[in-house]
RNA sequence: GGGCGAUUAGCUCAGAUGGUUAGAGUGCUUGCUUGACAUGCAAGAGGUCACUGGUUCGAUUCCAGUAUCGCCCA
């Protein structure tokens, strides 16, 4: 048998493993399989991107799911792919193009186009070979791209589909616009932000009257814009003005004063401007009562024409102008400080300004209906639930989603206007108009929201509309996991595509997972640049290296040790509860670290100690009364962490999964198990206590690596191979998941272990206060019933060695000596007569302390069960306990006086 | 303004369906180079479970309110 290395060295570990997993082809999922399925389609990032943090964990989730259903029978499919990032990716090929002082106008929109293919080829994509470096068990056999043949004809077939269903319409409506990427947003593209604002209030003359309406606004420079102001119908300040004119200062426009429950009485002064072509609410009043759409802004965000004197000005500029202008003639009233929230643009953080345009709309509500009803029926089932809260009233007050996109990159409309105007949609380049055999056509210049075919993801990947093997095997799917952060965006939005086309649901659970945030608990991203590079962690960065991120981030400053895939893995997962944010720092990930290292010590252990085993009997084989206790016990807990695991993971509760074996593997396995084994291995003979510890150590550290394994796939491939003695044909990516086996279950093995271990912890407690060093041994007396002294007496070499303990007298009566430390534990006393070692004052000491502990739990249950109520009202079992815990408190109270006063003679 | 979530040990976090002597890792203190591991072993200190009420025999857990923080929507 093999033995490890000294030293766990994931780097060159993790690179030979993945490569044989890739060269053996581990990873594909064969669509022709009779095993049951199991999908996850990966939520694509954006082909510019790089990995994050939140990728890790996202990744790291969705590749232990993918390798336990794996394992456990099921033909899994982890489809891997990246979305074409429209307006991202332009920008970034455009940003590029400036540096050549060139726009994308100057190369026209077939050349861009090129340019972006071959930026993609080039650049494109990084983030996938990132997740190989995490383990990332997908099948690159079938990675996609949103902008591949396949999918890009199944973007065409949905809008042809939803535009002859009469839920795709083009519109001039009111959009939110970008003047930076010159293009339209759909809302969720445009969240707002809260800056520090002011609220300006202006004064607006009341034509042919000395009076004046006071309107206040955020921004003043859309007053050029106005075509009316709003009043309350029943606000009586205002019921005569309803009807006049005023005199729109800065123009020589007149507008009139409206009745309009849109105006808020409790607001300013009750009166609001109103500005349809540039403000959504106004649009709505504008539409309600016919008034002039007036566009005073140009795609750049500058006043044009109908701004008059402020023609050609920025808007920003353009509103410190208009101010200034208003004040000059006094019809500024006042200006206060105001938190005002504004809409940014979601790729490039400008402000973005309503714009009044034709675009492409899909009527969103007769597809909400159903994706409302498959999370409301259970079809589909969210985790953490409450997120279903969210998705529920977004679906409920769905708005149209604009769709056009004014950009070159992306999958064109295929709609054709014909020189008469006649409209028409084509899977094919047409010829002629449809309708009059024109031939003067053109296509609709803009291109389609690059979600608008991640929405198909489930099925555009597998070939859709194309019937497909793939389609037929691997549709729908299993498990989505995600950040909440894209629960608009792509979520709902892919529960009602799936159920619109394939009249199913994409998946049937899906998982949130948590915000990565820093440590003053701000969400890690790029723009605050507060997220360390993911690679640094996983291959190590020295000092220079990091030096830019560790000047805001000091604890990165000495650089970072490879701490390899798997211990961020392992921590990642354990830091997350269900659904739960994380503050991170990189020391975090010493805890995956340091148990990487004891699960590679304890392996090491093992193996060393399996060397002259030789042909071991299998697990089945053995009889259970031929082991010993603590066989029995690691055993019988085994099976306990099998079963927790199993049930942890299929509830998405992989903190607590990880939690389960950390604990089994590090506080029982290592702490214990393998310090009680070590007589029986050490003992140079062959015999058949010998080989019985060698074949429950095998076997429980196998089963070990089969658990791990999908949390840490690269240790527990090494160590399993070396353990197994396998052929490289074989690997524990198809091992079977470790399944409980009843009859191991033995609680009566896990009661007796449990009292041998709260002994010995009770000597130990004892030693330990007291500092007696290891070699000063000591006797141990224990006063306790028969069958509990046998076990002791049975189980002397292990108090011998974990308690040092030098010779054991225990049963029935068996009285304190002088001059000896006291413990309880449960109702056995035990005395540990030290002679010289024992400081009087210390033991004393301990005793009070533990005695006024005791007292005081002892106060709060005499309380309780004196109380009638109590007795009466509270269930009888639970009554029944409270009072054994009293009669066994209060005997150890009396024990532990009784003690005392022997001490103080 | 509306909705959702959080507040437990110095730090990072666990604590389904109310009854536990409130836990883990890290940090801290003490003692150990014990034939896998000093990335280790053993022992210890450290918590009015944000605050105020309510429901209940009983609340860290359920409800309401307050405060602080975060996210989403307007």
């Amino acid at each position: 048998m093999k033995i490890l290395d000294k030293i766990y060295d994931p780097k060159s570990v993790e690179a030979r493993w993945y490569k044989h997993w890739m060269d053996k082809g581990l990873f594909h999922a064969d669509a022709k399989s009779s095993k049951p399925r199991y999908t996850i389609m990966i939520p694509p990032p954006n082909v510019t991107g790089m990995l994050t943090m939140g990728h890790i964990l996202n990744n790291t989730i969705q590749d232990l799911l993918i390798r336990w259903k794996r394992m456990d029978g099921c033909e899994a499919l982890w489809l891997p792919g990246t979305d074409h990032a429209g307006i991202a990716t332009q920008n970034k090929v455009e940003s590029a193009l400036k540096e050549k002082n060139l726009t994308r106008h100057d190369l026209g929109r077939e050349k861009l186009v090129e340019h972006v293919w071959e930026w993609k080829e080039k650049y494109g994509g990084i983030i996938l070979q990132q997740l190989r470096k995490l383990g990332a068990s997908c099948d690159w056999e079938r990675e996609r791209f949103t902008m591949d043949e396949g999918l890009s004809e199944a973007v065409k077939e949905v809008f042809i589909r939803l535009y002859e269903k009469d839920l795709i319409y083009r519109g001039r409506r009111l959009i939110n616009w970008c003047p930076r990427c010159h293009t339209a947003l759909a809302d969720e593209e445009a969240p707002s932000h809260d800056i520090n604002g002011y609220f300006w209030s202006i004064a607006y003359p009341v034509d042919g009257t000395d009076k004046h309406i006071i309107v206040s606004t955020t921004r003043p420079e859309t007053m050029l814009g106005d075509s009316a102001v709003a009043v309350h119908p029943e606000d009586s300040r205002y019921a005569e003005l309803i009807g006049t004119n005023l005199r729109l200062p800065l123009t020589s426009r007149l507008i009139p004063v409206i009745a309009d429950e849109h105006a808020d009485p409790e607001k300013g002064s009750g009166a609001v401007k109103i500005t349809p072509a540039h403000d959504f609410n106004d649009f709505e009043v504008g539409k309600r009562h016919d008034l002039e759409m007036i566009k005073i802004m140009d795609d750049n965000g500058k006043m044009n024409d109908n701004a008059g004197n402020y023609k050609g000005m920025d808007r920003f500029e353009a509103r410190n102008k208009i101010v200034e202008d208003l004040e000059a003639l006094g019809l500024l009233r006042s200006v206060e400080p105001r938190i005002t929230p504004i809409p940014k643009c979601y790729r490039c953080n400008t402000v973005v300004e309503p714009n009044l345009s034709d675009q492409w709309f899909v009527r969103m509500e007769p597809l909400a209906k159903p994706a409302l009803e498959a999370v409301r029926s259970g079809r589909i089932k969210f985790h953490p639930a409450h997120w279903e809260e969210t998705y529920f009233h977004w679906l409920e007050n769905i708005r149209d989603w604009c769709i056009s996109r004014q950009i070159w990159w992306g999958h064109r409309i295929p709609v054709w206007t014909c020189d008469q105007g006649h409209d028409f949609v084509s899977r094919t380049e047409p010829s002629e108009c449809p309708e009059c055999g024109s031939k003067q056509l053109v296509q609709d210049p803009d291109v389609l929201d690059t979600w608008f075919s991640s929405w198909l993801w489930p099925f555009s990947t597998l070939g859709w509309p194309e019937q497909t093997d793939d389609l037929k095997s691997f549709f729908p799917g299993d498990a989505l996991v995600t950040g909440p952060d894209i629960i608009f965006f792509w979520v709902a939005r892919m529960i009602m595509a799936s159920l619109e086309f394939l009249d199913d649901v994409p998946f049937t659970d899906v998982y949130f997972n948590g915000m990565i945030r820093d440590l003053n608990g701000r969400k890690m991203s790029k723009s605050l640049g507060n997220s360390p590079d993911p690679l640094w962690l996983i291959n190590g960065a020295d000092a220079e290296t990091v030096a830019p991120f560790a000047k805001d981030n000091p604890s990165y400053k000495q650089g970072l040790p490879a701490y390899g895939a798997d211990a961020i893995r392992m921590t990642m997962v354990y830091l997350t509860p269900l659904g739960g944010d994380i503050h991170f720092d990189h020391t975090l990930v010493e805890l995956g670290q340091k148990f990487t290292n004891k699960l590679w010590n304890a392996s090491r252990f093992v193996l060393m100690n399996l060397e002259d085993a030789g042909e071991l009997p299998s697990l089945e084989s053995i009889e259970i009364e031929k082991l010993d206790i603590t066989d029995q016990w690691i055993l019988s807990r085994l099976q306990s962490v099998i079963a927790e695991v199993r049930q942890d993971m299929q509830a998405f509760r992989f903190n607590d999964s990880t939690k389960a074996m950390y604990h089994f593997i590090w506080g029982e396995f290592c702490d214990w198990y393998l310090e009680l084994v070590k007589p029986r291995l050490f003992n140079t003979e062959q015999s058949d206590e010998k080989k019985m510890a060698q074949t429950v150590l095998y076997h429980v550290l196998e089963n070990i690596m089969r658990l791990l394994h999908p949390l840490m796939p690269f240790i527990t491939e090494e160590i399993w191979q070396t353990l197994t003695n396998c052929n490289s044909e074989r690997s524990i990516i198809n091992a079977a998941y470790p399944k409980t086996n009843k009859k191991f279950i033995n609680h009566a093995a896990e009661t007796q272990f449990a009292l041998l271990r709260d002994v010995i912890g009770a000597v130990r407690n004892i030693r330990g206060e007291m500092n007696i060093p290891k070699d000063k041994k000591a006797d141990l007396l224990v006063n306790t019933d028969a069958d509990s002294a046998q076990l002791l007496q049975k189980s002397q070499v292990f108090l011998k060695r974990l308690a040092a303990v030098e010779n054991l007298e225990a049963g029935p009566g068996v009285e304190k000596p002088l001059q000896a430390a006291t413990a309880l534990v449960g109702k056995m006393e035990i005395y540990l007569p030290l002679g010289g070692l024992i400081d009087i004052d210390v033991e004393k000491e301990r005793l009070a302390k533990e005695i006024k502990r005791m007292e005081g739990l002892l106060i709060g249950l005499d309380k309780k069960l004196s109380n009638d109520s109590f007795i009466d009202r509270a269930p009888k079992d639970v009554v029944q306990k409270e009072r054994e815990k009293q009669e066994e408190w209060s005997g150890r109270v009396k024990t532990l006086r009784a003690t005392m006063q022997t001490l103080e003679k």
